[in-house]
RNA sequence: GGAGGAGUCGCAUAGUGGCUAUUGCAACGGUCUUGAAAACCGUAAUCCCUUACGGGAUUCGUGAGUUCGAGUCUCACCUCCUCCGCCA
């Protein structure tokens, strides 16, 4: 959400955001409503005061009560034309994107973002045709779509025998890097209120349809542990000195990737629920770029350890989404479909979730002011997984774990 | 699932329909001090009107209601605690 009096003083800049981020939205009309709403609150709000001070007065003043009696009948009269108002412009402004910092392309869709750079040799000529990592994991029983499709439906999968160990591997990977940083790890809920489901501004009423939702409960299915942990301080004031606070979660996520009918139907890909390692940082305003950079740099390290050929993309404006300022993925090099494919995602969203979920903070001059978080992808395990499974591939069907994951897993090659 | 209790500023706490919601502690700022401690003074948030000085509205878990007036009364919901049941 943006601050209503930004709009105000800065017209032309939200406008601009709006069309950079392909949404729809008529400024014109917000500051229209705003304004009415504003004049609507003033009347009512003088009428207030008048009878507040009538009833300050004193007691059994039947004559004067009367006059108050008829105030309050005004106001209550006024009620429903502010309710009116102020539904419709809260609708819109939470509909309205944050601002994209002035460093970012401008761009379309994802066919402008921009690379830039590329970390890593891509495995093109492999001493053989790479396998890709169905037919690898349907040869090592490692991955079973088939028995899933039966008990669960389409987009699940059994991940078996040895690759579990691996996911604890990359678990104790993620832990001890991040750890040494400062992160503190966290396992969250993976059921939210909806209201709090709301608040990291991923889905309007339009386009709930992208979550999972238990009718009975009232409660959504998280599609990140983003979710529950931005969500974790709302409502709080944080201290300056305590700033920032960064967290490392691990969780499952659970996508109902409604709208992607077609895409990547086939093994784990792009699936209904999977476990993912996310970093969350709210930190002070002043603070919020040097933790993005921290935050990719961390998501660079992991995938230097593990040694997977990688490029970094900035996130054109087009294809930013609703709460970010700026956007980075990492994408790693696939060798079955000789391209890269996106395995990491750090976002800095500024004030955006802060103002929907009520967290602040106080600086050292008792000020109080919005926090800025930030999220970042540590790894989201089967998409790694098929990474490490087709990148170190071997000849005769096995595969190599890289180095890194060796000491935790105890073996060092699957077959 | 059943029965009972509670929610007031960061923490603790008073407040059974009336005017400006009490008190203590902590934190922060100031005075004093060579420095500190102590002491003393000050400090809630959100929104609206105003160039400003200032004024006003709202907020006692949340939302409705009763009333001239609600922290206080009524209803619903949320959260936490205790006991019973079930359970890894």
């Amino acid at each position: 959400m943006l601050d209503i009096n930004f709009i105000r003083e800065n017209a032309e800049a939200v406008k601009n955001a709006c069309k950079n981020k392909n949404v729809d939205i008529n400024i014109d009309e917000v500051l229209e409503l705003d304004k009415n709403k504003r004049a609507i609150m003033t009347e009512m709000e003088l009428l207030r005061a008048e009878q507040n001070k009538i009833s300050r007065g004193g007691k059994d003043n039947t004559a004067i009560f009367a006059q108050a009696k008829e105030i309050k009948e005004k106001i209550k009269e006024m009620e429903p034309e502010l309710e009116k108002v102020d539904s419709q412009l809260k609708i819109m402004l939470l509909q309205l994107p944050n601002i994209p910092f002035e460093d970012v392309p401008v761009g379309k869709d994802d066919s402008q973002n921009v690379v830039l750079r590329k970390v890593g040799r891509p495995a093109t000529q492999m001493f053989h045709t790479p396998k890709d990592y169905m037919e690898l994991g349907a040869a090592l029983d490692l991955i079973d779509v088939e028995r899933a499709g039966k008990v669960s439906g389409s987009r699940f999968g059994y991940i078996k025998r040895q690759l579990p160990v691996l996911e604890f591997a990359l678990v104790k990977l993620v832990m001890d890097t991040a750890q040494k940083e400062g992160f503190i790890p966290v396992i969250p809920p993976v059921m939210l209120k909806d209201q709090m489901a709301r608040g990291t501004g991923y889905f309007e009423a339009t386009d709930e349809k992208e979550a999972y939702y238990l009718a009975e409960d009232k409660m959504y299915l998280v599609g990140t542990s983003e979710q529950s942990i931005v969500s974790m301080h709302s409502d709080e004031v944080l201290n300056e000195k305590d700033l920032p606070i960064r967290y490392v979660g691990f969780s499952t996520c659970f996508r109902r990737e409604a709208g992607s009918y077609g895409k990547d139907t086939k093994g784990i890909l792009r699936v209904h629920q999977f476990d993912k390692l996310e970093m969350v940082i709210f930190s002070t305003p002043d603070q919020s770029k040097d933790e993005h950079k921290l935050l990719l740099s961390i998501e660079e390290k992991l995938m230097k350890a593990l040694d997977l050929p990688y490029q970094v993309i900035n996130i054109c404006t087009g294809d930013l989404g609703r709460p970010a300022a700026a956007k980075y993925d990492i994408e790693a090099w696939l060798p079955s479909e000789k391209r890269y494919r996106e395995t990491h995602s750090t976002s800095n969203c500024t004030d955006f979730q802060a103002r929907r979920l009520n967290i602040r903070y106080k600086d050292k001059a008792g000020k109080v002011g919005f926090v800025h978080t930030l999220n970042g992808t540590a790894f989201a395990i089967g998409r790694i997984l098929i990474m490490i499974m087709e990148n170190y591939q071997q000849k005769d069907g096995s595969i190599k774990v890289p180095k890194a994951l060796r000491k935790y897993c105890g073996f060092k090659v699957i077959k």
